[in-house]
DNA sequence: GTGAAAGCGCTAACAC
DNA sequence: GTGTTAGCGCTTTCAC
């Protein structure tokens, strides 16, 4: 049997292989006839483009890396980044992109980008902020790789990315708080500085603010968003003259771990003092009672990302763009008004 | 400045691109003075070759691809399944070979396969037998792509694979059960058929016959690897007249669903029946107590898989071959001698 | 050991 | 609307 290339095609249709061509990519100047006849046979014979022929010929490979640097937040080991591979994986399927899956050791992660972005092996690569560090992402940009990020990165914050509405969320579980009752409502902040944790302390203020109430500098504790660190600034805010009734912590392992300092102190959630965390991730539900928290759309972010870079790729959208995603307040038992009396 | 192609470098080392070609590949057949001047200016000028124009001239990709079907065991949804995706890539990345990861649905899979096999997106395909069903293998065995299972498919059995020794496990198991004194040692299946199940059925009847005891066919309980099933099967188990006094379950969702069953016959694990499951899967350690069980390697099962189909890739092994992985006994607090006395 | 030349299968100007 | 043509950047015979 002849190799199924354009030519064979073209040659059964009685057409040159342009005509062919511009049947497969659907362009418009085409006879209706003829198109259909084409098709007809591609359909008939399983002919499917050769996928080096056709990005060597079109500089472009339709193909989308997703970077993740082993270590840290890897994507396989925390059950919380999973849900965006999904939804990297669907948009990119839903958009005719292939995607490359590339988990790295940081070490080799600036050689190993180089030969992926140099030997054009994709179009454009996605990574979770997290991700990358400044090894890499200079190298990245100075390459001109059309890239998007999950989160923002602190010292590269005009990069095509896309975010969670934090400061909204952070809002909108503070105002719940306060709507909760009179209270005197403190904070648990992820480290000074990166981004999130920023947005979500505004977050705070701003509810605070909205309700009237002033913003005091004693009931904003830093933490580093480990459990740890929760549990430590918790202590701190209970150790207070006037203690807190209630407390947001800008993610939920610190709640989980500011619960327990609570508890530890003789003091009953959500009766004695109301919590709220932030993510939604998996420990939201195994605490005891449960947290409220703020639900990122998480696999909607990595679906998101993988549109954004799209559209950039086609030119449909200017390059460096961010996109904001909203979230959810989620209420369970961690948090209620005071008990009546 | 110039564009970076084979010939740029060919032009500044005073060479054709046949040699930097060479070069690039590491043909012996180049001067090493002239392999040493070349290798400089590669490394200088950060040439990487194109990897369209690559494939496009060798007929390879140096791409592999996991295909998961969505559904049942998606890779993402089932956490006993993400460390194989973490031993394929490293195992690609350490053979050089890129890794395309295509999680698409049932219904498309047939179509998307045909895309990727024909367009000579990859050179070869990894998937898990649970995900490879009757409308998808066919067809990518007629279409001729190297292919490599992750555990044996039940009607295409001499496909490459590669696959944990379910049988000696599941002999140590037994063994074990039988080394904790005298005692009726029952068993509750997987689907008949399926390999994995008769495999472990096997091994227990071996440790069993090895030992001189019966196989009694009443001490034979079939489920179909769910929680439930194991508790429906211990009960039909602790209904016989002489209720056996130690079990060994062909998953660790059955194993606990049986002890759910046991404890609620008012009989304790392991004081009165001691349990070993299989696959040491996170539920293991979540009972109480926790699973003696059979732990998979489920990172090298990946590795593997990679492994053998780059090798086939490179002509370095016989085309279908299987491969089989050494399990390990875990022995927790769900299996002990039954008190003195 | 090295170079010349012929493609690999496709896209994209450009002509008609 | 359709065909002709010139590459895309590389590997690989085949000479020398």
């Amino acid at each position: 049997m002849p190799p199924l290339t354009i030519e064979h095609i073209a040659a059964l249709a009685g057409v040159s292989r342009s005509t062919v061509s511009r049947v497969v990519n659907d362009d418009p100047r085409v006879s209706p006839a003829v198109r259909a006849r084409v098709r007809r046979l591609i359909e008939e014979q399983g002919y499917t483009p050769h996928a080096a022929a056709r990005s060597l010929a079109g500089c472009r490979t339709d193909v989308v890396c997703l970077l993740n640097v082993r270590g840290a937040a890897s994507v396989f080991g925390d059950p919380f980044v999973l849900p965006p591979v999904r939804g990297i994986s669907e948009a990119c399927t839903e958009r005719g992109y292939l995607l490359l899956l590339s988990l790295v050791a940081a070490e080799q992660a600036p050689a190993f980008c180089r030969r992926l972005v140099r030997g054009r092996h994709c179009d454009g690569v996605v990574m979770l902020a997290s991700d990358a560090d400044d090894a890499l992402l200079p190298r990245l940009v100075e390459d001109r790789v059309p890239l998007v990020l999950i989160g923002r990165h602190p010292r590269l914050p005009w990069l095509s990315s896309v975010n969670a509405e934090n400061r909204e969320g952070a809002r909108q579980a503070v105002a719940h708080l306060v709507g909760l009752g009179p209270r005197r409502v403190a904070t648990i902040t992820g480290p000074r500085g990166r981004s999130p944790g920023t947005e979500r302390l505004d977050g705070y203020e701003a509810a605070l603010r909205a309700a009237g109430l002033p913003v005091a500098p004693e009931l904003v504790a830093e933490g580093d968003l480990s459990g740890q660190s929760g549990y430590a600034a918790m202590r701190r805010l209970l150790a207070l003259l006037e203690r807190p009734t209630a407390v947001f912590a800008a993610d939920d392992a610190m709640a989980a771990g500011a619960l327990r300092a609570t508890r530890e102190a003789g003091l009953a959630v959500p009766a004695d003092l109301s919590l709220v965390g932030f993510d939604d991730a998996p420990i939201a539900t195994l605490t005891e009672p449960p947290l409220t928290t703020v639900r990122q759309p998480v696999y909607e972010l990595g679906a998101e990302a993988a549109r954004l870079l799209t559209d950039q790729l086609r030119g449909r959208v200017a390059s460096p763009a961010q996109r904001r995603l909203p979230v959810e307040l989620v209420v369970r038992r961690s948090s209620a008004p005071p008990p009546a009396g």
